[in-house]
DNA sequence: GTTCCGTTTTTTTTT
DNA sequence: AAAACGGAAC
């Protein structure tokens, strides 16, 4: 295995993979192999006799932690189901399912993604009086995030809140409940004052690796440092021009602290380039080359300098998602490409529309991934607040969704009266309704009473249900659904439109469909509602349909992009405003230098031919507006790139044609 | 007290 | 275009 090792890697990689006995920094560019060495090293390890179970590999992105999970199994032909590879929130998880007791909770917690925490953050301020009106919940949140995580303290500017967050932070925990902050930092906690959990912890993860590292908040590399002081056995692999999450609290200034933690380490750069000809190469680093805060590389690659960068300026973004779909189709059969080789790339979610209707049309195949989820539709989020429900009665915010949802005749007043209770009695809206649903109790009248009961008795009814369910997690739900008749709800909301409510209904079939699937599956080893609540709640992405290679073109935003590589890539909506993104500017001029670092990341994704497109006129908020080229575009050699000339235009009746099969497309879906 | 209907607002990136 | 909100109708 060694020799095969060795004729396999270069010497830096080599050594990379083979040094497993003391603390590894592998500064690694765009392209250098990066993920072969981490997959390769897992197994070295396990070759050298490290068990499974010793080794914990934490990635960003779901999407990553699954396609190391998947090379780590396929070079070693084993199934590993000993062997932790799960991003940083999800290892949270796992870790506070084990010990949640010891903080005060109560056996499952409920997760809080964005749109619960908006919602308990705007119940919060109802009930003390603060108001809202003019000030947006996702900056307070955002805020309330920077504080916990100490990117920020308590001054004048923020004590207004103070008692707005003690409210928010405590109705979190009455409701058996956390939020992605807390997957983080109560680990922390945790460690910090149990030493028994701690020397557990350490005792079962001894090798740790962790991917983009440059991504790497400073509370979970504190969250990680934990660990691995223990053994003081851990590989970092990061990128500086590759950290495009400060956003979200990403300090790539981790990897300096990283130097002084471990003074012992070995540093490993790795800066030949794999992936892409000489031309993309040099575009990207012509590119980076312009930000002023990072650390020079000399990024290399032995492969031949490869065809131009195309760009080409469409009128719209009709023209353009027609153009991508034509060209990729045209590719496919020229060069014997298969779809999956193709990813477009673009800056934000709502750029997917033009271009998945125009693969539509086309009948291209594609995949997207992330954005707004199939998981945030109401529908479904109603199906996961019943399911929520059940298995934490305390979760008020999953509650407050269904409890009138269908239609139980349970309205304000009588929320109103239960928030009393609730809040009096420093208890969850469950539990209120108990209180007042008791005999002796008048505050209801006898109808509400009734109905409220049924509630209860329902949710009661079905958490034993679900409990019980062996491995048919689907057939309890499917029942669920038929006793509360969604389907006559859905009817009833959309009386005007029988299309949306049969798409609706659609919906929850599939989600119940990719639960079936999930529990089904031979390799899931643990299939059960609390495991499912978490999975759904960590990863609302696309289910997962044969993962990697599934014939698909992929479409997805740079974001999500973020360490895959595609033999062609479409770069769209290469517009000023869209990248350097107006918001990001807007914010703080300097975050261009973050916007350069994502359109770096998104010229590196591509292997051998990159196309690039910006166009003229584009649809902003149903406005449509005149449009000006990246100014990034300019920073790429001009002698890489070639004009690519427009098509003639479509005409009309041609377009109306187009327009009409796209329509009947979607429709069917 | 609950439901219906018209008006307003929304789009940066992810766990 | 769709969801979320707030006021009027039932």
């Amino acid at each position: 295995m060694i020799t095969t090792l060795k004729s396999e890697l270069n010497p830096q990689q080599y050594e990379a993979v083979t040094t497993i006995d003391r603390p590894l920094l592998i500064i690694a560019g765009a392209g250098s192999g990066k993920t072969r060495v981490i997959t390769q090293r897992i197994a070295y390890m396990l070759s050298r006799g490290v068990h499974q179970q010793h080794i914990l590999a934490l990635t960003f992105t779901n999407k990553a932690a699954r396609e190391m999970q998947d090379r780590v199994k396929a070079i070693t032909g084993k199934r590993l189901t000993q062997l932790t590879v799960s991003t940083f929130h999800a290892f949270g998880v796992q870790i506070l399912r084990s010990y949640s007791q010891r903080l005060g909770y109560r056996d499952h917690f409920s997760i809080y993604d964005t749109v619960d925490q908006v919602s308990l953050l705007k119940e919060t301020a109802r009930e003390i009086s603060f108001r809202l009106e003019e000030e947006d919940p996702k900056t307070i949140l955002g805020l309330f995030s920077d504080l916990r995580t100490g990117r920020r303290v308590w001054d004048a500017d923020t004590e207004r809140y103070h008692h707005l967050f003690t409210d928010y932070r405590s109705h979190l925990k009455l409701y058996n409940s956390v939020d992605f902050d807390d997957l983080i930092l109560l680990p922390i906690e945790l460690f910090e004052n149990h030493a028994d959990i701690l020397e557990a912890v350490r005792g079962r993860y001894r090798y740790i690796l962790v991917d983009e590292f440059q991504d790497t908040s400073t509370k979970q590399y504190m969250f990680i440092k934990y660990i691995a002081d223990g053994n003081r056995n851990i590989c970092v692999v990061g990128d500086d021009d590759q950290s495009i999450y400060s956003w979200r609290g990403a300090n790539f200034g981790n990897i300096s602290q990283y130097e002084k933690d471990y003074p012992e380490l070995l540093e490993v750069r790795l800066e030949q380039n794999y992936r892409s000809t000489t031309t993309i190469l040099e575009a990207a680093n012509g590119v980076i080359r312009n930000n002023t805060n990072r650390k020079d590389k000399h990024l290399w690659t032995g492969d031949d300098s490869g065809t131009a960068i195309e760009v080409y300026y469409p009128n719209d973004e009709r023209e353009e998602a027609a153009f991508i779909a034509e060209r990729i189709a045209e590719t496919r059969l020229k060069d014997h490409l298969k779809y999956e080789d193709f990813g477009v790339l673009i800056r934000t979610n709502a750029l997917s529309r033009a271009i998945e209707e125009a693969f539509l049309a086309a009948n291209l195949p594609y995949r997207i991934t992330g954005g707004t989820s199939f998981f945030d539709r109401k529908e479904i989020r109603d199906c996961i607040s019943y399911m929520r429900l059940a298995a934490n009665h305390d979760d008020d915010m999953s509650l407050l969704r269904i409890l009138n949802t269908p239609r139980r005749g349970i309205g304000r007043k009588t929320l109103e009266g239960l928030t009393d209770v609730a809040r009096s009695r420093n208890c969850s809206l469950f539990s209120a309704i108990h209180l007042v649903c008791r005999p002796e109790d008048s505050s209801m009248n006898d109808r509400v009473k009734r109905d409220l009961t049924g509630f209860t008795d329902l949710i009661e009814r079905y958490r034993e249900r679900f409990l019980k369910s062996k491995r048919d997690l689907a057939a309890a739900l499917t029942e669920l659904v038929a006793e509360v008749d969604y389907w006559a709800y859905i009817v009833s909301e959309h009386q005007t439109n029988e299309k949306i409510a049969k798409w609706k209904y659609r919906n929850i079939e599939l989600f119940i469909e990719s639960l079936r699937n999930w529990e089904r599956d031979p390799d899931n080893l643990d299939p059960g509602l609390f495991q499912w609540l978490n999975r759904i709640s960590l990863q609302g992405r696309d289910d997962n349909q044969n993962e990697t290679d599934s014939g698909q073109i992929n479409l997805m935003t740079i974001h999500a992009a973020k360490g895959l590589e595609h033999e062609m890539v479409f770069l769209a909506g290469v517009e000023d405003g869209i990248i350097p993104h107006r918001r990001a500017i807007e914010e703080d001029p300097a975050n261009i230098e973050e916007e350069r670092r994502l359109f770096y990341v998104a010229l590196t994704r591509a292997k051998r031919k990159l196309m690039i497109t910006s166009c003229r006129t584009r649809s902003v908020m149903r406005e449509i507006s005149t449009m000006e080229p990246s100014p990034f575009l300019q920073e790429i050699p001009a002698h890489l790139m070639t004009a690519h000339e427009p098509s003639a235009p479509i005409q009309t009746n041609e377009a109306v044609d187009y327009f009409s099969l796209v329509r009947a497309r979607l429709n069917n879906r």
